[in-house]
RNA sequence: GCCGGAGUGGCGGAAUAGGCAGACGCGCUGGACUCAAAAUCCAGUCCGAUUCACUUCGGGUGUGGGUUCGAUUCCCUCCUCCGGCACCA
C-alpha cells in the first residue's frame, strides 16, 4: 500500500531527529575546510516574513550542499534585538520592549526550525541581552580611548517621529529610512565614531571585494565620495580671519569673482557683526538652517545668497572679491566656503548671474571643436588664460603647479576631501545599548571602568512617548558616582544606534559564549572572514559600511587579521506580490505561516528558490507554490512505486548499460548531478538546480516502466533515486531524509557525501550539428562528439536537403565549428 | 541632472565561452479517468502563413543601426522601467 505525503509529520519528524543529534553545531576543526555561511539576522519584529524566507532558505542550501561536499559549515542564527519597534510595542500596549521582544524571539526562532534551516542553534546571539551589548560598551571604550570616539555639539539629523537623532546613511531623501517622516536639523550634543579615519581603506578595500555584486560597491564608493582638490586660504581684512575653501577646480581660482559661506558656517557671525541689515539677515539664517533636509535637497530650489559687504582676498589674483552667505553651499562637505567661479561653474554662474558678479572666462577648450555653451558655464578641462603666469598651461598641469605655489608660498595646499562623515550614534531611546560614559561635575566626562562593565539597560521604565529618553527619567540610572573622585555624578542618557550591535555580530557567532572579549581571536581567526554573506540590498550601505568599519578597527586593536569581514556578498533581491513589495500597508503581504501549513516547508523552500535567480526580484504566486508541491508530490510517488527495487540484493550499476533508452537515461542522471553542483557551487543559480532536478524526475517518470522490466533497469532506477534524493537534501531536506530511510538507510542525508558524477558519461556522445546557408538553420545531422570539421563539412555538404538548396552553386565560404555547426556562405 | 542595472511567449524565468531562442514551472486548450466535479494522467501551447498529414516557409529576444558566416549575448543611438546619488565645490 503506497504511503500518502503527509508532510506536516514529516517535517516535524525531521525536525526532531536534527535537533536532537545535533548534527548542525559546529567545532573549529583544522583537518577539514571550513565554510562560515552566514544570512544577515533578523530583527524580530513578530514574525518571519517572505524576505526571510527567501533569505534564509538561499543559506541553507548553501551550508547544506557544502556540508555534503565535506566543509566543516558555521552557519548561525540570532537576533538584531535592540531598537525603536520594541518601544514603540511597549508606548503603544504597555508591554515591556524585553518581554515584547523576547516574545517575538521565541515565536520566530520556532518559526525558523519549523522551515527546517540547518542552524547552529547553540551559537544564537540575542543583542538586547547584557552578555552581547556590554561588549558594544567595551568596543565603544577602546574606541573612546583611541579618540575615535568623541563627543561634540552638531547639527543633526532629527526625526520627530521617532524622536531621535538620525545617521546621515539613515536618512533617506530627506526622510527617516525607518518611519519616512520627514527628518529636521537641530543642534545638539552627540556621540560620534570616527568611521572617517577609515575612509581612504573603505574606499581602497574594494579592490577585495570582487565577490559583491558591482553597483554595491558603486553605492558605497558614491557614499564614501572621495575627492582630490586643494585648500586654499582667502584672507578677510575687515575681521582678520581667513576663509579656507576647498575646490577640485584650483585652475580655475583667477576666475574666482566671489565667495560662498554656508549659513552655518562658524565665522558668519563676525561676518555678518557690522552689516546694516543683521537682524533680517539672522533671521534668514535661522530660517535657512532650520529647513528641513527634505527641502534643502530639492535641486531646483532657487539659490539665495546675501552679500556681507565684507571682501576677501584671492590670493593668487590679490583682487579682494565680494563675501556671501547662500543656501547652496553645504556645511557638511569640504570646508563648508567655496569660491565662485561662475564661467566653469553651473551653480556659481546660476548665482552670479541672479546676484550680477562678474564672470570671467579662464579656461578655454583645448580644442576646437569642443565650444562652450552660450548662457552656462564651460566646466571642462581645457587651456588657461587670463591667468597670470600660469596661462597656457593646461588645467590637469595648472592645478599640480598652482596647487605647488599655494604650498610654499602658506596660503593652500593639496587636500583630499570625503563626502563620508561621521557616524553619529547617539539615540535618545530607552531599548538601546547605553553609552558608557559618566559626567562629574568635578573631573568632567569619565569613561565607566571596564570592570563596572556592562552598564545594564534599566528594566523599570516608563513608556510615555513624551519628550526626552525613558532613561533621563530613571534617577537610579542618571544618579551615580564619579569613577574618579567618588562624588555625585551623572550617567550619559544616550543609547547607541543598533547599527552598533550588528558591526560585529558575526565575530560573535565563533565564540558566543565569550567572558573575557568580545568574541576569541582564535575562534575568529579559524572561521572568518565569513565566506559567503546572503542579505538583502537594501543595506548596502548603512549595515555592510559599518561592519567594514568595525572589522578594521577590530583589526587594527589586535583582535582579529582580516581586513574585510564579508569577501563574497550574494544581495538577495526582493520579495513582491502584484508588482509591488509585501508590505501591510499595501496589504500585500503572504504569511509564511500558512503556506507551511498548506503546502508544508519543503514545498515553499523549493518555490521560493525555484520562481527566479536569488539575485534578482521574486514574484509571489501561489500557482506556483502548489506546481512546486506537485514537484514534490511526484517525487514521493516515483520513490513510493519503486521502493522495492532497494528491496533487491545487488550491486547498485555502475553506468554501463546496453539498451539505448538505459544509457540516456543513465547520461542525464550524471548530468543532472554536474548542473545542479555547478549551479549551486559556481552561479548560485538555485533556480536552474531545481530545474534540473524536475527535468530528471520527469525522466524517470517516463522510463519508469521500461526500466523495472529488467534487472539492469532497477539497478540504474535504483541508483538515480539515490542521487535524487540525495540531491535534493538541500533543497527540501525534511522529503529526501524520509525517502532516505524509507529506501533502507540508517544514515542521514544531511551526513552523506554529495553525489559525485562521472564527467565520461556526463558528455553527450552524439551531437547534433546544425547546417546553416547564409546564417540561416537549413538541416541538422547526428554525429559522434569531437568529429573533426573536415568530417562534418564533408557530412552537411552531403545532405541531400543542402545539395538541393545550394543547386549546384559552390559555398563562398564555409565555417566549420566542431561540436556546433557548419555555416555555408553563397 | 549624474551613476548603475534591466528590458526574451499570456506570466515567472532558461539559453554558463558569439553557434538549434523560449529549458523548467505557472496559466491556457484538448483528451483520458469520473454519473459529475476535484485531484491525477496524457497531448498541445512564441507569432503568422502553409499542408489531408509527417511538413514546409517567413518573422521574432524594447527601438534603430554596426561588427560577424552567425548576435538574446559584443559596440553605438534612442525609448521604457527599476535602483542609487542628487547644489559634494
Amino acid at each position: 500500500m503506497k504511503e500518502a505525503y503527509n508532510f506536516e509529520e514529516i517535517e516535524k519528524k525531521w525536525q526532531k531527529i536534527w535537533a536532537e543529534s545535533r548534527i548542525f553545531e559546529a567545532a573549529e576543526d583544522p583537518a577539514k575546510p571550513k565554510f562560515y555561511c552566514l544570512e544577515m539576522y533578523p530583527y524580530p519584529s513578530g514574525r518571519i516574513h517572505m524576505g526571510h524566507v527567501r533569505n534564509y532558505s538561499i543559506g541553507d542550501v548553501i551550508a547544506r550542499f557544502k556540508r555534503m561536499r565535506g566543509f566543516n559549515v558555521l552557519h548561525p542564527i540570532g537576533w538584531d534585538a535592540l531598537g525603536l519597534p520594541a518601544e514603540n510595542a511597549a508606548i503603544k500596549h504597555g508591554t515591556h520592549p524585553q518581554k515584547w521582544t523576547l516574545d517575538n524571539i521565541d515565536y520566530m526562532r520556532s518559526q525558523l526550525k519549523r522551515l527546517g534551516i540547518s542552524y547552529s542553534w547553540s551559537r544564537e546571539v540575542n543583542t538586547c541581552l547584557p552578555d552581547y551589548y556590554r561588549w558594544n560598551q567595551w568596543i565603544f571604550l577602546k574606541m573612546f580611548e583611541q579618540g575615535l570616539a568623541y563627543r561634540r555639539l552638531s547639527w543633526v539629523n532629527w526625526c520627530p517621529q521617532c524622536r531621535t537623532v538620525l545617521a546621515n546613511e539613515q536618512v533617506v531623501a530627506g526622510r527617516c529610512w525607518r518611519c519616512d517622516s520627514e527628518v529636521s536639523q537641530k543642534k545638539m550634543e552627540q556621540w560620534f565614531l570616527k568611521i572617517t579615519a577609515y575612509a581612504d581603506e573603505l574606499l581602497s578595500g574594494h579592490e577585495q571585494l570582487s565577490q559583491w555584486p558591482g553597483h554595491v560597491l558603486e553605492m558605497q564608493k558614491n557614499w564614501i565620495g572621495k575627492s582630490e582638490g586643494a585648500l586654499v586660504n582667502f584672507k578677510v581684512p575687515a575681521i582678520k580671519k581667513d576663509i579656507e575653501v576647498f575646490t577640485t577646480r584650483i585652475d580655475t581660482i583667477y576666475g574666482a569673482t566671489f565667495v560662498v559661506l554656508s549659513v552655518e558656517h562658524p565665522l558668519t557671525a563676525e561676518l555678518i557683526a557690522g552689516h546694516p541689515e543683521k537682524e533680517k539677515l539672522l533671521d534668514w539664517i535661522k530660517k535657512t538652517i532650520a529647513e528641513s533636509r527634505a527641502k534643502r535637497e530639492i535641486k531646483e530650489e532657487e539659490k539665495v545668497g546675501y552679500d556681507t559687504g565684507l571682501k576677501a582676498i584671492n590670493p593668487f589674483t590679490g583682487q579682494p572679491v565680494p563675501v556671501f552667505l547662500a543656501n547652496y553651499v553645504l556645511m557638511d562637505y569640504g570646508t563648508g566656503a567655496v569660491m565662485g567661479v561662475p564661467a566653469h561653474d553651473q551653480r556659481d554662474y546660476e548665482f552670479a548671474t541672479k546676484y550680477s558678479l562678474p564672470i570671467t572666462p579662464v579656461i578655454k577648450p583645448a580644442s576646437p571643436e569642443i565650444q562652450p555653451l552660450p548662457g552656462q558655464a564651460f566646466e571642462e578641462y581645457g587651456i588657461l588664460i587670463n591667468s597670470g603666469e600660469f596661462n597656457g598651461l593646461s588645467s590637469e598641469e595648472a592645478m599640480e603647479k598652482m596647487a605647488g605655489l599655494a604650498e610654499t608660498k602658506g596660503f593652500g595646499r593639496k587636500s583630499v576631501t570625503y563626502r563620508l562623515r561621521d557616524w553619529g550614534i547617539s539615540r535618545q531611546r530607552y531599548w538601546g545599548t547605553p553609552i558608557p560614559v559618566i559626567y562629574c561635575e568635578k573631573c568632567g566626562l569619565q569613561p565607566v571602568p571596564y570592570d563596572q562593565l556592562p552598564v545594564e539597560i534599566p528594566f523599570k521604565a516608563e513608556f510615555t512617548g513624551e519628550e526626552g529618553s525613558p532613561l533621563e527619567k530613571i534617577p537610579e540610572f542618571v544618579n551615580t558616582t564619579c569613577p574618579q573622585c567618588g562624588g555625585p555624578a551623572r550617567r550619559e542618557t544616550d543609547t547607541m544606534d543598533t547599527f552598533v550591535d550588528s558591526s560585529w555580530y558575526f565575530f560573535r557567532y565563533c565564540s558566543p559564549g565569550e567572558t573575557r572579549l568580545p568574541f576569541k581571536p582564535e575562534k575568529a581567526a579559524y572561521w572568518l572572514p565569513v565566506d559567503l554573506y546572503i542579505g538583502g540590498v537594501e543595506h548596502a550601505i548603512l549595515h555592510l559600511i559599518y561592519s567594514r568599519f568595525f572589522t578594521k578597527y577590530l583589526r587594527d586593536l589586535g583582535l582579529t587579521r582580516i581586513d574585510e569581514p564579508f569577501p563574497h556578498y550574494l544581495a538577495q533581491g526582493m520579495v513582491t506580490k502584484d508588482g509591488s513589495a509585501m508590505s501591510k500597508s499595501r496589504g500585500n503581504v503572504v504569511d509564511p505561516d500558512e503556506m507551511v501549513k498548506t503546502y508544508g516547508a519543503d514545498a515553499l523552500r523549493i518555490f521560493i528558490l525555484f520562481a527566479s535567480p536569488p539575485e534578482k526580484e521574486f514574484a509571489w504566486s501561489e500557482e506556483g507554490l502548489e506546481g512546486c508541491y506537485r514537484f514534490i508530490l511526484r517525487i514521493w510517488n516515483l520513490a513510493e512505486e519503486n521502493l522495492d527495487l532497494f528491496q533487491e540484493k545487488g550491486v547498485i550499476a555502475a553506468g554501463q548499460f546496453d539498451e539505448a533508452s538505459f544509457q540516456r537515461l543513465s547520461k542525464k542522471l550524471h548530468q543532472t548531478i554536474k548542473k545542479v553542483t555547478d549551479d549551486i557551487e559556481q552561479r548560485f543559480h538555485l533556480n536552474t538546480a531545481i530545474s534540473a532536478l524536475m527535468e530528471l524526475t520527469n525522466s524517470l517518470k517516463k522510463g519508469r516502466d521500461l526500466l523495472r522490466q529488467s534487472r539492469e533497469g532497477r539497478e540504474l532506477l535504483a541508483e538515480a533515486l539515490t542521487d535524487l534524493i540525495l540531491l535534493l537534501g538541500p533543497f527540501a531536506p525534511h522529503l529526501a531524509e524520509e525517502l532516505w530511510q524509507k529506501t533502507g538507510r540508517t544514515t542521514l542525508v544531511a551526513q552523506t557525501s554529495w553525489p559525485s558524477y562521472n564527467p565520461e558519461l556526463a558528455k553527450e556522445e552524439m551531437i547534433t550539428i546544425v547546417v546553416q546557408i547564409n546564417g540561416k538553420l537549413r538541416d541538422k545531422f547526428e554525429v559522434e562528439a569531437e568529429t573533426e570539421e573536415e568530417i562534418l563539412k564533408e557530412k552537411a555538404l552531403s545532405l541531400p536537403r543542402i545539395q538541393e538548396l545550394l543547386g549546384g552553386r559552390e559555398p563562398k565560404k564555409i565555417v566549420c565549428v566542431k561540436n556546433k555547426l557548419v555555416s555555408l556562405v553563397v
